[in-house]
DNA sequence: ATGAAAGCGCTAACAA
DNA sequence: TTGTTAGCGCTTTCAT
């Protein structure tokens, strides 16, 4: 029930050396025609393949990336990892998962653990770091891009949508839609995504003369949204905003609920809400949600390729931080302006 | 900017020796109290890891678990997915994850690609396998454990709930709830899951003396479950049934979409809806699915007893086939009989 | 183009 | 309890 079978065994079999069977299975090495098909027969027969921990002992390179991340209750984590487990796998990597979570103690703990498996590059999602763990990594050589979340600490790559943007995008929409009483349920406040959503959203009330009527905060949560939703809104109409961004649409989606079927008020009707992320329940007719869509397969792409340029040339590349503009998707959460019109 | 700190270098500092250094970061071992706090000093001040690559290397354990997972849309995968990393990190494994996407070609050269990472195991969720791959998977002494599928192959171990119980319980609920036209709309045929759930509401439908009514074919996706509604109901009332089973919450959510919003039908006043998973959609106000929970933690805990047992007895342990119990959750997307009460 | 030889960083006998 | 010595399976000079 053992049958390791090693490139010895099949260079013998081949009638070759050890090396050259290395050889044939790595890329750009020079093997002759000849060699490289008795090679092949001969690996085929014993059914060799080579062992990856073997090979990223000695060359270094272990072909995995490890991946921080913290919950996955948020629809948009789980979509976002299937996008770049597939965009890894085309590059021939793989993903090692680090859940992020109280029990498995802080991330600084987690990043050590990451780190004893040599991995090539670590993807943090919606996860910040210490500055301390961050200079080790580049000690070590190893690449890190934030994803879905920025960090002033400059060197480190950040892959993000521009959540300023977004933020202003819904505000003009709003706007535009005349309403009156601006409210805000705010994400963790220790989250970029969550300030830069919020100081966009402000910046575009301030540019049309508004400003915000109420805000609470929901820690990105579906409790500390329903909670701070019933905060808001369980009060007479004038005393109530008419309109409600929440900083992403796991919680918009609970927002919903609470007003709808706790608080007995119509959306948009009463109240229009808008997200942020575009996830799939957004689109479901029971929410049919306006929302500012983060484009995950252009993240990803830009995740992956940095993390490609910063294997590739290791020390050699800037970090940097991208963020990527995401339209406006209007539904039916909230009154549609005159001049626009549905677009998802 | 590289610091590769090797525990030769740590033994040097201790004055010590290489494998005095390996004994400390090795539980069971044997070392004096005096090396061992000479070697932490050192190994802390040089900030000292073992690489678990070599040490998988020598000891041909990599505590890798390699995971295949299909898609991760439907939400019960990315919860069953955190919880299993979670539950294994406790044990000090990791899981590296591997997409059965149509991109990534079969299964078999995913699986020939898990082996390459000499994982200590393989889970595959919502995966059949071929008995070919199986065979080269016990060669190698790799367990594998079936996550949410059976597979009529004898000698692999899999995890499921009891899905046949489950079917009944929701036939049983619905004949109570005093349906006469039962619709059941199927997920994809070649799913051990589907066979199952549907075996288990057929023969709780026959124990009351009823059949099924009308029989669509969903797939297990969001489109096939839309078609197969359309057909299903858009249709006088007599023509279509009066309750519905769909084999899972997310076409089940989607279903329901299709009934409200497309064909102008109540949920559950015009047409009953249950699903099966529990997935946290279930329970959101806009749908209030009544279903059949799948109990993730057990499943999980399951899954991990499974592995670690075969992980430490190689060869040693049955392959067995583990059914979970899941309790039916009365909502409010079917009508409720007058003998019963909600229950989530 | 090919083989011989030297490790990659570690664990596990084996002695001492 | 400790140090010495072999490797784990592979890539990579270095000769040839």
């Amino acid at each position: 029930m053992k049958e390791k079978v090693t490139s010895l065994q099949v260079a013998e079999r081949a009638g070759v050396s050890q090396s050259a069977v290395s050889r044939v299975f790595t890329p750009g090495a020079s093997v002759s025609k000849r060699t490289a098909e008795k090679v092949r027969v001969a690996a085929a027969e014993l059914g060799y393949r080579p062992n990856v921990l073997a090979r990223a002992m000695v060359s270094g390179k272990s072909r995995i990336i490890g991946l921080v991340v913290a919950y996955l209750e948020n629809y948009f984590y789980p979509s976002a990892l299937e996008k770049l487990s597939n965009a890894l796998q085309e590059q021939g990597y793989h993903v090692l998962v680090f859940m992020a979570s109280q029990t498995a103690g802080n991330i600084d703990d987690v990043m050590e653990e990451i780190l004893d498996y040599q991995v090539d590059g670590i993807v943090l999602a919606s996860v910040a770091l210490s500055s301390d763990i961050t200079s080790r990594c580049q000690a070590a050589g190893v690449p890190v891009v934030l994803f879905n979340r920025s960090q002033d600490i400059d060197h480190i790559s950040a892959v993000t949508s521009d959540n300023v943007a977004g933020g202003r995008k819904l505000a003009e929409f709003l706007v535009e839609g005349r309403h009156r009483r601006f409210g805000y349920i705010a994400g963790w406040e220790g989250a970029s995504t969550q300030r830069d959503r919020e100081a966009g959203f402000r910046a575009g009330l301030a540019a049309a003369g508004q400003d915000l009527f109420a805000r609470g905060v929901g820690d990105f949560t579906v409790d500390g949204a329903k909670d701070a939703a019933r905060r808001m809104f369980d009060r007479p109409e004038d005393a109530r905003p008419d309109c409600v961004f929440v900083a992403n649409d796991h919680m918009a989606i609970a927002v919903m609920d609470v007003l709808r079927f706790e608080l007995g008020l119509s959306v948009p009707e009463d109240v229009s809400v808008v997200g942020f992320d575009d996830v799939p329940p957004a689109s479901w007719a029971a929410y049919d949600l306006t929302t500012v869509r983060q484009r995950a397969n252009l993240m990803v792409a830009e995740t992956v390729t940095t993390l490609m340029e910063n294997i590739e040339n290791p020390g050699m590349v800037e970090p940097r931080k991208v963020a990527i503009d995401g339209p406006l998707v209007v539904r039916g959460s909230a009154r549609i302006p005159t001049n626009r019109t549905r677009t998802g």
